[in-house]
DNA sequence: CAGTGGTCTAGACCACCCA
DNA sequence: GGGTGGTCTAGACCACTGC
């Protein structure tokens, strides 16, 4: 647990937070406003308004110009989630890594694809699957798409060596990206792969990445049964 | 798609952003300092270090005193979520929403709830059920234990009239959360209320919620076949 | 119109930590 | 030791919007 070092903003944060949670402030509320917060303090303005800007992301208040600062009604409503790359997710839990290369094959894009990633002209992906284990289980497996129009040389790389995550992260810079998470049931290669029954229940993480309205790639994620994605607030 | 206004430290946040997606600094490089990025900008250093500093929180770049700022080798790690309340939600997809208690009992706390919540006391849990429905369709299965050691006047409450969740946020305040997602197969209660067969796979939440390290509420709620469960970062 | 938050500045001191 | 980010101040002007 890392503790963060005192500053007067973060007392003042902290202080109004408490409030908030304890219930002193219920939920509507109006607040003091930021010259009466920064007499209150002791401290300058800018202070408590850095304070009281970062409730407001952290979604505790709501603001508004003339109006003021009210307590949310529904706190918390903001879950996030680091997203870590398979291999150092699975090395921080003391496994050792290992990745499956299963085969590579170039295809013309399929129509859902297309529409997923907003596609509409023709042109060929190359298409990966691959398993990532965590010491001897098998806890991912990797169905992935690269867009060839916008990659060519994927088609040149070895996947067998070097993870396509890690290629891409060394080759492409990317500035958009969609993410979605489901429920799905395991189908044969599925189940093949992370050895499981037919049609057991698997947590799906699926992500599209564009670099500047190009879409570059798409992927589905399929891990071990019982996985759960988990995160405090 | 609500247009930033345009502002100083806006425009250097974005600049630098689109240097960094664009490719113009690299994963790993060193950029310039705020005394020189001020300079460059031609604004105050306090108006580069906001917009650093966010693009610090977004994922973007890594500061460190004397050793400066670096862009991210895996950018773009995080994914939040908004977690509206489920009667808001579906209002927000046009949908009508209606809600329909099942059932409530007291009963002693099982022994997996008691793992979750770090109970060790023995206690009574009062538990719900209900099913929330967008417009004729069932759209989440929810499944609710309250602490009442925590909550003793829940067991006078009446949620045929009022959600279990909208009485929680108008009676008791809260300040960690946890939450995690997984799949489930739909058992026979699951089936039944959602309308889908034996053994298909539901996307699962799960949060369970504590005032002040005294434990709240754990919900379980599962959706309907096929939901999905999306952000853009 | 006037009150509130939004932003900016110029300068300052400090903590951290790499060299 | 010294360079870099982290924070704070006092004051200022502006934009929005409820009254």
């Amino acid at each position: 647990m890392v503790e963060p070092v005192k500053s007067a903003f973060r007392t003042v944060k902290e202080t109004l937070k408490h409030k908030i949670v304890a219930g002193d402030w219920g939920p509507g509320d109006l607040i003091p406003n930021e010259v009466e917060l920064a007499a209150a303090f002791g401290c300058a303005r800018a202070t408590v308004n850095r304070a009281v800007r970062e409730l407001a992301d952290e979604g505790y208040v709501e603001r508004k110009r003339k109006a003021g600062t009210r307590v949310r009604t529904a706190p918390l409503r903001r879950a996030a989630f680091e997203i870590p790359v398979v291999g150092d997710e699975i090395a921080a839990r003391g496994s050792v890594y290992r990745y499956e290369h299963l085969g590579q094959q170039t295809l013309s894009t399929p129509r859902w694809l297309k529409a997923r990633m907003g596609l509409d002209h023709h042109g060929k992906m190359l298409h990966l699957t691959a398993v990532h284990y965590a010491d001897a289980n098998p806890y991912q497996f990797e169905a992935r798409w690269i867009n060839l129009a916008a990659l060519p040389q994927a088609a040149e790389a070895d996947f067998s060596l070097m993870g396509p995550t890690e290629w891409l992260i060394k080759t492409i810079p990317f500035s958009n990206v969609e993410m979605s998470f489901s429920a799905t049931a395991a189908d044969e290669e599925l189940a093949h792969h992370l050895v499981c029954r037919l049609g057991d229940p698997l947590f799906l993480a699926e992500r599209t990445t564009w670099w500047q309205a190009e879409p570059i790639t798409y992927v589905r994620l399929a891990f071990q049964r019982g996985h759960k994605m988990t995160t405090r607030v």
